[in-house]
DNA sequence: TAAACAATTAAATAATTGTTTAATTGTTAT
DNA sequence: ATAACAATTAAACAATTATTTAATTGTTTA
């Protein structure tokens, strides 16, 4: 498993996609918005973090997972091939937020 | 399977998907792309048609697919979610290009 | 330093998905 | 009707992916 589209292509890793984009949160507070083992629901970070859908930033005991902007782009970029279209206006709007996330 | 996000997880329906945005094709003619024996072809169109990615017209002998373009709004409006952005002029975009289409 | 905690890795098992071979359906042409 | 073709479905098998239990790593706190 590294492919951005598997790691896309399960139910719980786009719900744990959903949740880091409100806030980073650490494995144990992930945990309590689903079934999971602690092992299991770590199989899926690192899949997620393999894709480079998520970052991960450790903090003494804990780790804190949040959302990777940056690769919705790549996606993006395969519904322009896709459907032909030119979806410039979409890229430029998510750079520009990247952009401005830099300098917060 | 039968989920939109399971569809484009594999490879080769991808292709499969990009092939059939440039032209209808019949599954004789996807053939030359692919490796595929035709059974394990005509799975991934199913699981394709499933997820209402393709269209299948049938005439005479042959059978011919073709991409449903509805479908790419449902992604984006997980991204929408994801990312917290208002996709809607790329939403705009794409449902102009269909009510074209229809009026061809 | 020892105990407790957060999270992971490893190894085994379970479940899902993909591919093959063989048999079937429907269509055209002779 | 029957032969040939396009494509599919069914059933068995192969490969991949997900989940569990057990063991491990690193960090904090008593």
């Amino acid at each position: 498993m590294e492919s951005l589209w598997k790691a896309m292509a399960d139910d719980s890793r786009r719900e744990i996609l959903l949740l880091l984009g409100k806030k980073k949160m650490t494995p144990s507070e992930l945990a309590g918005h689903f079934q999971f083992t602690p092992p299991a629901l770590s199989s899926h970070l690192r899949i997620l973090r393999n894709a480079d859908l998520i970052t991960e930033q450790r903090l003494g005991k804990n780790r804190y997972y949040s959302l990777d902007e940056r690769k919705s782009l790549e996606m993006i970029d395969f519904f322009e091939k896709m459907w032909g279209y030119k979806m410039n206006s979409l890229k430029e709007f998510i750079e520009n937020k990247e952009r401005k996330k830099k300098h917060e």
